[in-house]
DNA sequence: TGGAGATTGTTTGGACGCTAATAATCTACA
DNA sequence: TGTAGATTATTAGCGTCCAAACAATCTCCA
């Protein structure tokens, strides 16, 4: 849902192609944007910020979540990151091959993996991340401190409703 | 990012780690929980609507993209919905296997591929996005109609900014 | 004590998603 | 006219991403 058609011309066409429904074009709008609002902003921040660093997405947030909590179990890890414990296995490895955590069992309960960063991790973290947080303010440059607020907690919103359903 | 961890603990962690260095927490979360209520949106979406009929939410988005402006050109779905040509060759296949549109090449360019839905495809939309907006009104169910513009207004101007950096 | 059931991380198999390389086709201009 | 360069969709190769199946381990309770 990106460009090439204006909104008014994609609202025609879908009246066209459904006469006689009703359809709440706010909502759509509203939903879609999300989408493309997070898909060019993580273009962008990988674009900007990862990318010299050859890390993914993916990578990143899992080097964050590492970082800041460690040493902390691979499950928390993936729920804190908000995907699998499978996705997450293939992270890890990629992570550890380049050397940037190691993973050890846990001490007590055998079936747990722990995850700690190595120093080339923690020095890779503490550059990346206040570069990533400036390149957060340059995605909001245009909002006042209020509207940053007023738009988390619309977001929060959303997320607490659709996780609510199941 | 996705819960376990309160925003105030991470926020105290994140300054333990970084004490000294100026942050600027709330772009910080407006940033993180754009793709909170993304991934959650996503979820529900394809919990609710998609599951059923065992489409992805890039099938999804490639259907009713090629069922609005159907017949259309395969480069222009790709710009539309917003991913590589590459992408969407493999997503076309899947969907031409499943039996819900088919492509021709272009009658005067003969580099271009068309893609027209088949009566099974249409019929599957027809049923499909109604329910896909119902669905969305209630993801927003807890915002005025001014409000869902506001968000809108809000997710466009970041899209905006970062597609503009290159 | 011991065994059924739950939980954890990994593997497997499939679909996405990208860039780079490729083959087919078109365009422009000498 | 013809040929160099542009554009198009596809393929190849790699890294996510998931659900389901699996082996190892733990928990609980008879």
């Amino acid at each position: 849902m990106s460009g090439a058609h204006t909104l008014s011309e994609t609202e025609r066409q879908v009246e066209n192609k459904l006469s006689g429904m009703t359809l709440d074009f706010d909502s759509m709008a509203a939903v879609s944007n999300i989408f493309r609002a997070a898909n060019a902003t993580r273009n962008y921040l990988e674009r900007t910020v990862l990318g010299p660093h050859e890390l993914s997405w993916t990578g990143f947030v899992v080097l964050w979540v590492s970082w800041i909590w460690e040493p902390i179990e691979t499950r928390v890890i993936a729920e804190e990151g908000g995907f699998s414990k499978a996705t997450l296995t293939g992270v890890l490895q990629t992570l550890e091959g380049k050397g940037y955590l190691k993973r050890d069992r846990g001490t007590g309960d055998k079936r747990l993996v722990i995850v700690t960063l190595t120093p080339k991790g923690r020095a890779l973290m503490k550059k990346l991340f206040p570069d990533f947080n400036t390149h957060e303010q340059q995605v909001l440059s245009g909002f006042s401190k209020a509207e940053k607020r007023e738009l988390t907690v619309a977001l929060r919103k959303i997320t607490a409703f659709t996780e609510a359903q199941d």
